[in-house]
DNA sequence: ACACAATAATGAATCGATTCAATGAATGCA
DNA sequence: TGCATTCATTGAATCGATTCATTATTGTGT
């Protein structure tokens, strides 16, 4: 293999200084038109492959890039599809900015240490639920702009989350006002301990993720005001897919038959739970309605299509990408609201 | 703001060479226990945050990350249920092999060569349809691994494609099988010219497309086969939205209503055409039998389920990193199979 | 007690650019 | 002509590690 062309090769070669070079490539303006096509003119006959990024990197100090960080579990990242529009805003941002985008990938959390670590980008954009992770640290130490998405961590970082109390409110509440009376919340996991099935009192006092705990908040304080008590809701806790919370609602209708609206915190689990009514042989919206929560493309194809509440994961993610590369250090805790979408399944 | 400790710092004030001190985070095998523990002491005292990465990067000339590039349409990388399954394989891979996965990000064609020649990686994936192409050229030039999805690119690059052809033939011979006899092809972007709409038999001879090409040549050879001429089948060409189908389909089923089998090229294409031909008035599979392409897991909540030609996109994805990452330098241009998958729109 | 390995630690060279104070040349103005 | 500006260029210092040939130390076998 032919030893690598230097800049300094390529000044030579053209009779300059390698700062004259340098400024050819970076800051054309610095130097005289007639110099500075020569020298790209040797540079191109050496085979000079344009400036080493690393070198640059390393004198710079800027990276180009933001790293993107799905402790929870990565593999989520490109499988639900909030996290895919999260995504999908913060690489629209990135474009605007013409910054790429590092997804940190990790196989387990001590190997996303490392791979933090190992990571040469400009600032850090995490999404995760609960805040007791040894993952935020690792990024904390690195000192670098970072922007939390759906959680609000302790330290200086800014954040981006959710109005994920009122949504969860006008959830319920929606509900009631279509007439239902006996609820069951899906719940998505509330814990880094995956517990699924039915919550009772004590896990639900002891919700570490913030969504989980938010919305929960949220619809309890609507059924509350509608005379609803705590302990007549059935929760049960679902892994974030269709298929699971499907047989979890074949299973709870089994077992609590006079349910007749379904509060879920994501579409995802929303979509299994209409196939689990289905199954159960219940008329959606007659004999049971159903809401879910995000908004999702999906939820208009479904049969009956879903009521949601809908939220702005693009924008929630373009919004994270553009304070994490931003040097705005004022107003660094953003809140979005989220609206009401009615269809099908509550109607 | 405080200045930076150097791992000289830290040696210094340790007593150790620097040589040492590097041992001591990079090799720690090479130092005795005792030293190594007073390094990482000192170093904790000063605040030394560990190796600079960028320094570390320009040295060993590993950036520990694999580049990966959606030249044809940025956006589209984020939107595809085809192209996400692609990004988890990917990042499957990238997750087992420890390195991370940096999305090259761009407006627009000029800006990705920048960002291509910004990104600190050790190799390249593209993913695209079409093989003239300035950005494939900026990537050369880089002289790195360079593994293309999709497309066969001329030069010493590795490649994954599928056997689009023989995917497409068993498509149409199914159509065929179920009784369909007069045909509409739906085909994806043939060019880089967006020129939607019918197609007449001199825009079918100048696709530029591979993928486009191989299944256009599949699907003809099976209704050649079944004694139906080429020019009796109505083309249309359509943007990757299921929108946008559904309306080319209505109109098209207005102008051809003698139409009773529909090739899709892909699945989201299929299931706009399902939508069209709904809203047309057609009951499905029984006037009108439609196959997609690719196998999306949203064909199975279509109305009715959607056919297809299942493909494995995340093992594709999953393969290309590999074969990018790994030395392998034989056997650098794999084919993988398609298989049908029969569902309720021909059934 | 002596040679011979094996193990630890050293320190200078290196990776490949960018930056900036200093210098030289060219221009404008009175 | 002289003096102040502006514009181009130079060349050395710097970014912060890793590497490797060399030296120093400790341990083993006879």
């Amino acid at each position: 293999m032919a030893e690598r062309v230097r800049l300094l090769d390529v000044a030579k070669a053209a009779g300059v200084s390698q700062g004259t070079a340098s400024n050819a490539f970076g800051k054309p303006d610095l130097v005289r038109k007639e110099v500075r096509e020569r020298i790209l003119e040797v540079a191109r006959e050496l085979g000079y492959r344009g400036p080493h990024v690393m070198a640059r990197m390393l004198r710079t100090g800027k990276a180009g890039a933001l790293g993107v960080v799905f402790p929870d579990n990565l593999e989520y990242a490109f499988s639900d599809p909030v996290a895919i529009e999260l995504l999908r805003g913060v690489g629209r941002e990135c474009a605007r900015q013409a910054v790429n985008m590092m997804i940190i990938s990790a196989e387990n959390p001590e190997q996303a240490i490392t791979a933090i670590n190992n990571a040469a980008v400009d600032a850090f954009l995490v999404h995760c639920y609960s805040d007791d992770n040894d993952i935020i640290s690792a990024i904390q130490r690195r000192n670098q702009p970072l922007v939390c998405i759906d959680t609000d961590i302790a330290g200086a970082a800014g954040t981006v989350v959710l109005d994920d109390f009122a949504g969860a409110e006008m959830a319920a509440q929606h509900l009631i006002d279509c007439g239902a009376r006996r609820f069951a919340i899906l719940s998505l996991q509330a814990n880094k301990a995956e517990n699924f099935g039915p919550m009772n009192a004590k896990r639900r006092g002891a919700v570490s993720h913030r969504v989980v705990r938010e919305r929960l908040g949220g619809y309890h304080a609507s059924l509350k005001k509608a005379g609803i008590a705590i302990e007549d809701i059935v929760h049960i806790e679902c892994e974030n897919m269709s298929s699971h919370s499907a047989e979890m609602v074949e299973t709870m209708l089994r077992d609590h038959p006079e349910i007749d609206g379904i509060l879920a915190m994501s579409d995802v689990i929303a979509i299994g739970a209409l196939d689990g009514a289905r199954a159960s042989g219940r008329k959606i919206p007659d004999d049971l309605k159903v809401i879910g929560f995000d908004g999702i493309a999906e939820g208009e194809r479904t049969d009956p299509p879903l009521s949601s509440i809908r939220q702005d994961s693009v924008e929630k993610g373009r919004l994270a990408a553009e304070m994490a590369l931003g040097e705005t250090q004022g107003d660094n805790n953003r809140v979005l609201e989220t609206s009401l979408l009615v269809r099908g399944s509550t109607r």
